[in-house]
DNA sequence: CACGAGATACGATTAGATTCGTATAACAAC
DNA sequence: GTTGTTATACGAATCTAATCGTATCTCGTG
């Protein structure tokens, strides 16, 4: 579901904090704070700063109903991810997904994976 | 073909001048600045800056026998476009590159192009 | 050799990202 | 109400990216 905000690209520590609050749905600073702990040691005051700075850009919206704020990404991971992907694509492929995909796949690639993105293809070959 | 050096990922920046080195091949200075001014206004010593920095992080390889140096890329364009695709996978798709490309193909992309992954998947299943 | 064109080097500025310390506000419990 | 805990707000320091002005160097040519 795409959004009212325009494109707004999230830094790398932001799209570190979208990542848990898709993860565990909207949550306080102290709940995200925690939850980050479990990787990466990050101040709770740095935490708050970065959410409030996303909240000025749109990236979260928040409920301030209660004393401690919850939080809660505005666009989906899934559009955020077509955003950044989107991005890639105009920056290093010439704007052609289909380049990017293909770069993407190699021997890496296991078999499971090569027929998911068969069953997809074929989906929208329809 | 990997390199010696330990996945740097260019800025925007430094991506928009390694696109155009890719492009042209080896260049100098002048070279770039006069391809990026067709599209971009620049300055000539901000390409200088850029190149110069680039080159302090062995993103690009300087010829400096002659007067103007030549500038060339130290990885190939294919190796660039991999490591940003597995930043990318890492950042924000959990580390799956088959989450990654299934994000990335949606109903705009055309016949030719499944049509192309296909034969490249095809390659991989053997 | 002197000069002008065109090159590199370097320093300064601006803006944004990231971090965190400190101040202050809200609330619970005694 | 005073006190301790836990919130938010705010300002400052640091770092990187990006931009460009100015200084300086190098050459070919008169």
């Amino acid at each position: 579901m795409a959004r009212d905000n325009c494109n707004i690209k999230p830094t790398e520590a932001e799209l570190t904090l979208l990542n848990i609050l898709w993860k565990i749905g909207p949550a306080t600073v102290r709940q995200v704070h925690d939850a980050i702990s479990k990787t990466q040691k990050t101040g709770y005051t740095t935490v708050l700063k970065i959410l409030q700075i996303m909240h000025g850009k749109t990236l979260v919206i928040r409920d301030e109903s209660n004393r401690a704020h919850v939080y809660a990404p505005s666009n989906s991971e899934t559009y955020t991810q077509s955003s950044l992907l989107k991005d890639l694509a105009t920056k290093a492929f010439g704007g052609s997904t289909s380049k990017l995909v293909m770069r993407a796949l190699d021997e890496s690639t296991s078999k499971e994976e090569i027929a998911d993105i068969r069953q997809l293809l074929n989906e929208l070959d329809k």
